[in-house]
DNA sequence: GAGTGGTCTAGACCACTGT
DNA sequence: CAGTGGTCTAGACCACTCC
């Protein structure tokens, strides 16, 4: 096995610390000691290092040098593609349902997390998958991000229109575990009370809120990823 | 707003992909145009437009040049904690009871995903947090990845003792959602049939598989992450 | 203060791929 | 074949932080 290159730096590293020759917790060589050793510029240690670290496997200070993570967090990264595309990845016909469009105050907890007062757009959404239902949405949207002539979302999902049109936003998203509610199960033709997957988004452009979403997904949904 | 260092263009890239200066799907000018409006050396340019890329905002091929992704792909990227580390972080007080040790006949579909044959260690644990139920833990272990001196977990979780002892594997993770059985439902002090979120890994050092683990978390366990 | 990583530069060659 | 991104180099300065 030769080593050249970063990724060749990279993988050689992970090989010293999982044979323990450099321990967890242990400091490892300078940068300029591994550029000398592998015979490359510092900055392609540099560059092997850094995306090590960002992987969480080193931990990196100024002056105190590179030591290997003491408690290996794994960073797991996920993709969250429009609800359309994963339905279409799987090889099924998407389609969806505007069950609900309509302009109404927000619960509180809704206001509170949005930081907006007032009424909002609410929206609730099937998404199909070969017609079966597949996803339940109740989402949340402020009205002055939207232009007055777009706001008919039967034709185009809002999930999608906001993809398109407000790309690139930042926001944060949640996994969790709900019991269906008799409306949910309602939709989504599971018992009343059943295990439904949850995602739960919130959505900001800069410090305007967008939109807050919850997506209670049909039975048997997994959300998966390599390490 | 000043646009120095890679930071300040990546965040000047964006700004323009948002503002619409750039449009989705169109291809973007060259890293030796935008490094001469800049004023840097290509590398800088290189470097942020390398950061965008990964998170799924550019698409960039060779001689083709760079463009503004269509389908953006949100990637949120999620940390795995161990366990314990996962309940000390809310300030509460991490125990575990080890339920069962055992070498038996894994069931089929273990054996299949782990890609092994005859009897495994089987491992059921109970993780706590505040002395309260946290996470039920079935596990089955590659009995021939352990020393035979370190088959006592009941002192250091499993969970712990591969994070120490094999560090750095690779593995992958799936999260969904799973109604309470009976014996999970009594260790958790939950009905059966509640809703529970689930993560099952499985983990490999290269082409040996070391563990396949489920973890049914307690009601109310989110995982979160900012996108 | 001094040592380490973080970043930048100017230049170069290479790898891939569209034409 | 030619144009673009991917990577590497040798050197430099800076920022942070441990001592």
């Amino acid at each position: 096995m030769k080593i050249s290159g970063w990724e060749g730096i990279r993988a050689e590293a992970m090989r010293r610390i999982r044979s323990g020759e450099w321990q967890a917790g242990a400091g490892i060589p300078g940068e300029v000691d591994l550029a000398t050793e592998f015979g490359v510029a510092r900055a392609t240690v540099n560059r092997a290092l850094r995306e090590l670290a960002a992987a969480g496997v080193l931990e990196r200070r100024r002056k105190a040098g590179s030591r290997v993570a003491l408690n290996p967090v794994r960073k797991a990264s996920f993709d969250i593609p429009v609800t359309r595309l994963e339905v279409e990845g799987r090889g099924q016909v998407y389609s969806f349902d505007l069950l609900e469009e309509a302009v109404a105050l927000a619960p509180a907890d809704v206001a509170r997390r949005l930081g907006l007062r007032g009424k909002l757009l609410h929206l609730r959404t099937l998404h199909r998958a070969d017609g079966m239902p597949f996803a339940y949405e109740d989402r949340w949207l402020n009205p002055a991000v939207l232009p007055d002539a777009v706001r008919d979302f039967r034709v185009v999902s809002a999930n999608e229109w906001l993809v398109r049109h407000m790309p690139y936003t930042e926001g944060d998203i949640a996994f969790s575990a709900c019991s269906a509610a008799p409306e949910e199960a309602g939709w989504l033709q599971v018992a009343p009370g059943a295990a439904l997957f949850v995602a739960e988004r919130t959505t900001w452009a800069g410090a305007v809120a967008i939109t807050l979403v919850r997506l209670a997904y049909a039975p048997g949904y997994r959300v998966q990823s390599t390490v």
